[in-house]
RNA sequence: GGGCGCGUAGCUCAGCGGGAGAGCUCUCGCCUUACAAGCGAGCGGUCGCAGGUUCGAUCCCUGCCGCGCCCA
């Protein structure tokens, strides 16, 4: 395990640099940045990976970010903690594949767009190739055809991406920026068409005419995925049918789909209703006789426990209609209005009022006739309910029946639905809590991945339709995109066999419409980042990949779909772990996101602290948990960043240097300190393994403060000598630097590298992760325990008497164990002069260690 | 309503079968020749509540209460 790294240097202190006067902070990300961009220091050794066995990699898909969105502290986060396995991986020896990806395509850059240009797409304009977009945002939104709008998505996704950059670089992630992928890129937009052609090869992807959930402002259908329940107001209105035995009454927050009502449903076992079963009823106002159905999903207990189906209202609605093949009268349009003409069967009369209509006015009329005409029985009863949103908009979804593209997913298929739980139960889950959340989601899927987006910026779908001969579509057999010609696009790329001029005329052909959900795309980040497409001998070195990190809400999408996507194509799991990292949360535990305004910029935060003190905080958050943003946490990250610049300089200026090795540490104090530092070698190594960052921090950074708090003190009148003591003392501190700096070298990357740089030649970060090897065995570390103790509670005297810890003592009697006895002499010069003790006698006795001291009179 | 996680010092958290801990905050003190953006010392908790298992429970089991996230 040693291919990426270089030897450890021995040069002697000051011939990289040396030791600066006053060490500051400032300044370090720009020096480092710059530096390691220079020298390459994170770069990918493609040749070198493909020549050693594949655990000499280590492959990370990591989280393309929407290019379109802001960063807050929560991505830095998050990112931090990838990027800290990375560092600690290269360390080790891999080969570490770590590219970044934006994730710019798709309906948040739409949007970004339309705000930022004051434009909107209308694909039915001409592209105007001179095209420019006002300088300031205009109130109206200037239409512009779809390739115009598709050139500003780019033009703005490249700024956008260029920022980001630079964020990500100044936070200091070690990826490689040659393997920077874009999801809408021609790339990716091939990788995407190819895997979808496989697909649907293969059977696993198929388009059908089918009820879909419809966002109405953005005119697009939406996945399951994209779904969330949002409490409403609304209202049970009371309506009467009239039956063979009288009015029959129902309650509906949704009046005004009464024109498409298409039967009512009451519980099978309801007494209530088992007479009607069977029989017929007829709307109020329209007229229209439906029939009365049972269903088991029908709610008793709900409103009249008589619920009237329509096409569509709801999920259930299209539950219903399904499993009792009810006829279809749809209402509702593309646009969220009343379609013009009334469904069939549906007379025109009353319908003609709604034609046009939005759902809310529709609704207002529609009380009113229902009032008129008697059939609204009382006023209407306000509830609140959960209503359905796209997570994205901002108006309810409708149900409309569209053409759509699915890919299966399991939600409709046990089997296939068992094969993903456990292709889930390949992966090794960090923590392994959160393969529920896995699933869960995919327990719960109650239907198809729709993939279909009725959007511009996106990958478009590699197919078109023959015209017949009255100029209709025969969707049944699509003509497909040859995969060599990808990727394409079929709304100016011409189908094979026809010519330019017959696109949308009979006899001709039509390009698919669509373009795909962005997760169709970004499901297959590992392939597009490995060169599934591109580079085949890449890809079949690093996929699968080792390593997931994302954040928790995103299991249900993108990881997910991802493994959807490798399940079908590669017949295996895209990585063996998945790091799931929590939020950062406001003081009040809220998630932290722009939309809130709860986020903090990060820029901010790392320009006022460091990014080594953000680092230290994010390095903080285990895996999994969220943890509150407190700036208070980054000042202590800071003053560890400072320390570690500091007893840097005042070990180095005490002659500590490469010269030096273990054979050196000839003091039984020296010994103890790396005997120790071996221990927590290999806890931290341990701990970085289980991917227990956090962990493996806090056992270098609990031995760190001890290291400079008692052993510094302990050993520096020694160090500053010359004899054999003195060396020991001055090669235990330099071994001890070189590993504790490599120890923080992941988590606290640019004051290491300073550091190191004074008095090492290379990278910290292509150092060598220290091995408990490096370092002499055999000490007995009680020796600095009991040293540490016997110090503390000479300080305590001094600190109790109000005097400065440069106080003389005139006498000291440390008591302890009788076993100890031995290992406190074995400290005593060290002892006397970091305590400025005059006379020292060491005594056996009961009890844990206690000092007696006598300070001298400070007068005197 | 279901799933998952979490309730330990004022705050953020570690510990998870035999001593209740860390950092921050707070208080007191110290110019100490690496660091005053520092250092030393100290105050501070019936480990959510109630049962159970055990010689012994913060830790294991059950129930309850509260908080958060995901899903209905």
């Amino acid at each position: 395990m040693v291919a990426d790294i270089s030897a450890p240097d021995s040069a002697g202190p000051g011939t990289a640099g040396g030791v600066p006067e006053k060490p500051s902070l400032d300044g370090l990300e720009d020096k480092w940045v710059a530096r390691w961009a220079t020298d390459d220091t994170y770069a990918f050794d493609r040749a070198a990976a493909l020549a050693a066995p594949r655990d000499h990699t280590y492959a990370i898909d990591t989280p393309p970010p929407t290019a379109s969105g802001s960063l807050h502290v929560g991505h830095v986060f998050s990112y931090t903690h990838t990027d800290i396995v990375a560092r600690y991986q290269r360390m080790r020896g891999r080969h570490v594949f770590y590219p970044m990806g934006w994730d710019d395509n798709g309906l948040p850059t739409e949007r970004r767009v339309q705000n930022y240009y004051g434009v909107r797409c209308d694909p039915s304009l001409p592209y105007d190739q001179g095209f420019e977009p006002p300088e300031k945002a205009g109130k109206d939104q200037q239409p512009i055809s779809r390739r115009n709008f598709v050139e500003l998505c780019e033009r703005l996704t490249a700024v956008d991406e260029a920022e980001f950059e630079k964020l990500w670089r100044r936070v200091g992630l070690s990826v490689d920026w040659a393997g920077v992928y874009r999801t809408i890129s021609e790339t990716s937009r091939a990788t995407a068409q190819r895997m979808f052609l496989h697909n649907l090869a293969r059977g696993e992807a198929y388009a059908q005419e089918a009820p879909t959930l419809w966002d109405v402002t953005f005119r697009t259908a939406v996945a399951q995925a994209e779904l969330e329940d949002r409490e409403r107001p609304g209202a049970y209105h009371r309506v009467a049918f009239a039956g063979p035995a009288g009015p029959v009454h129902i309650e509906t927050t949704r009046p005004e789909l009464l024109p498409a009502c298409v039967a009512l449903v009451a519980h099978p076992d309801d007494a209530r209703y088992q007479p009607l079963f069977g029989t017929t009823v007829t709307t109020p106002l329209f007229g229209v006789e439906v029939p009365v159905v049972a269903h088991r999903l029908a709610e008793p207990d709900k409103g009249s426990g008589i619920a009237m189906i329509c096409t569509f209202g709801d999920l259930n609605d299209v539950t219903w209609w399904r499993e009792l093949q009810l006829p279809t009268r749809a209402v509702i349009g593309w646009d969220g209005r009343f379609v013009a003409d009334p469904p069939p069967g549906v007379p025109a009369g009353p319908y003609a009022e709604l034609a046009g209509k939005t759902s809310f006015s529709a609704q207002q009329r529609i009380v009113e006739l229902l009032r008129e005409s008697g059939d609204l029985e009382g006023d209407p009863r306000p509830i609140t309910h959960p209503v359905k949103f796209f997570e994205k908009g901002e108006r309810p979804l409708e149900i409309v029946t569209t053409r759509q593209w699915y890919i299966r997913n399991g939600g409709r298929d046990a089997d296939l639905r068992e094969a993903l739980l456990a292709r889930g139960r390949e992966i090794q889950w960090v923590p392994d809590h959160m393969r529920h959340r896995y699933e869960n989601w995919v327990e719960g899927l109650n239907g198809d991945w729709l993939i279909s987006r009725q959007r511009f910026f996106g990958v478009p779908f590699p197919v078109w339709y023959r015209l017949d001969g009255e100029g209709e579509p025969d969707y049944g057999s699509p003509i497909l995109a040859p995969e060599s010609a990808l990727p394409v696009d079929p709304s100016s790329d011409v189908p094979e066999g026809y010519t330019a001029d017959q696109r949308g005329v009979p006899g001709g052909f039509l390009a698919d419409p669509d373009v795909m959900d962005t997760w169709a795309t970004s499901s297959l980040s590992p392939q597009v980042a490995s060169g599934w497409d591109t580079d085949p001998e890449l890809f079949a070195h690093v996929f699968p990949m080792d390593l997931r990190p994302q954040a928790h809400d995103i299991i249900r999408t993108w990881l997910f779909s991802t493994v959807v996507r490798a399940h079908y194509e590669h017949g295996q799991v895209p990585w063996s772990h998945a790091a799931i990292s929590g939020f950062v949360v406001d003081p009040d535990r809220k998630k932290m996101s722009k939309s809130k305004g709860n986020a903090t910029t990060p820029i901010d935060v790392l320009e006022r602290y460091g990014t080594d003190a953000v680092r230290w905080r994010a390095a903080g958050a285990r895996p999994g948990a969220d943890s509150p943003f407190d700036e208070a946490q980054m000042k202590v990250g800071r003053r560890l960043a400072m320390k570690v610049l500091n007893v840097g300089k005042f070990v180095l200026g005490l002659g500590a240097s490469t010269a030096l090795t273990a054979a050196d540490v000839t003091e039984p104090l020296d010994r103890a300190l790396l005997t120790r530092l071996a221990g927590v070698v290999d806890e931290a190594t341990a701990a970085l393994e289980a991917y227990n960052y956090t962990r493996a921090l806090e056992v270098a950074e609990t031995f760190f403060w001890s290291f400079c708090d008692d052993y510094v003190e302990l050993v520096k009148t020694r160090a500053y000598g010359s004899d054999a003591a003195a060396v020991s003392a001055q090669a235990a501190l330099a071994l001890a630097l070189s590993v504790q700096l490599r120890l923080f070298a992941p988590v606290l990357p640019f004051v290491t590298e300073e550091v190191w740089s004074w008095w090492q030649t290379g990278s910290v970060h292509r150092a060598p992760w220290p091995a408990a090897g490096e370092l002499p065995v055999g000490g007995d570390p009680v020796i600095l325990t009991v040293a540490a103790e016997a110090l503390s509670a000479i300080r305590k005297a001094k600190s109790e008497a109000k005097q400065s810890m440069r106080a003389d003592v005139a006498s000291a009697v440390v008591t302890a164990p009788e076993a100890h006895v031995v290992l406190v002499e074995a400290a005593r010069t060290d002892l006397t002069h970091a305590g400025r003790i005059a006379e020292l006698s060491v005594v056996a006795g009961d009890g844990p260690l206690r000092v007696d001291v006598v300070l001298a009179d400070p007068t005197g």
